[in-house]
DNA sequence: CTCTCTGCAAAATGTTTGCACACTC
DNA sequence: GAGTGTGCAAACATTTTGCAGAGAG
């Protein structure tokens, strides 16, 4: 079973219809390596099925949020950046490399060894020392990359 | 010299005039641990001194991350959140636990040593492989907090 | 006198909400 | 027929900008 197939029953097991807008937002999320915004998608859904409102997208992407189907990021300058879950993309764990001059943002999978081990290390410690149950981390670095030197 | 006073040689050095509202801004900064809104410093501002507008508030915040004197978050919710730079806080080095339910945000300073051995080793390889020139990171753990279960 | 800094009002931006209609079960 | 999903327009919240005046050097 792919990731898409996968994103179909968990849908449908949720009881989320997959009506054609929701459609588009997975095909279109499902398709791109780029982290889109809510305008984006609408762009892209809009050429398609130009019946389909900003609204929605945005209806549509909260949704997906609150069930960890999709997640979002605020990389900073004020708009909201969506990218599939882990569970259900191809793409690998990784994190974001982002330049604070053209807001170019990376996707990086490397060191995810020395990563994994520092994360649970923490994740272990600050559950106990702070009574928390942590369900996710982001680890962003910023600079300057090298078209913009 | 403490933090204070070398922000306030920062500020000089860089031609920055310490005028009454960049002060204002500069103290509250300073004299709070918390992670303090645009509305929030002007709200606290305001009390002290009515005359000081929410727009330089927000001038005065551009200006100093501009020039690395204050850090801005967005931990999501569309509000962004102010702390002085680690240079001129009295604050340890540190990242951010955020409740995803109550939006308390934990500032903690562990596992500093397993942090720092694998954010070094990570920043030199990613800046060689992506031609990158790193200036910081930030790690954010989301999860739900004690009083949210 | 020039340049910086400011408050105010207005604009811009990104996102959310109210409402009426359409569609599904 | 009840409940869900939708588009549109309006509302909303945060942040930015234009402008004219005040103040510093």
């Amino acid at each position: 079973m792919n990731e898409t197939s996968n994103l179909l029953s968990r849908l449908s097991s949720l009881g989320i219809r997959l009506t054609p807008a929701r459609e588009e937002v997975v095909n279109i999320l499902t398709a791109t390596d780029e982290h889109l915004s809510a305008e984006d998608i609408f762009f892209r859904i809009h050429s398609k099925d130009p019946s389909i409102g900003l609204t929605t997208v945005y209806r549509t992407l909260e949704l997906f949020e609150q069930n960890n189907i999709v997640t979002k990021f605020e990389f900073g300058h004020g708009r909201a950046k969506f990218e599939l879950s882990e569970e259900f993309s191809h793409k690998k764990h990784h994190h974001h490399l982002v330049c604070t001059k053209c807001r170019k943002i990376i996707d990086y999978s490397d060191f995810l060894n020395e990563e994994q081990e520092y994360v649970e290390k923490t994740e272990r410690g600050l559950e106990n020392k702070y009574a928390f149950k942590i369900n996710c981390h982001i680890i962003h670095f910023y600079g300057i990359c090298g078209d913009c030197v």
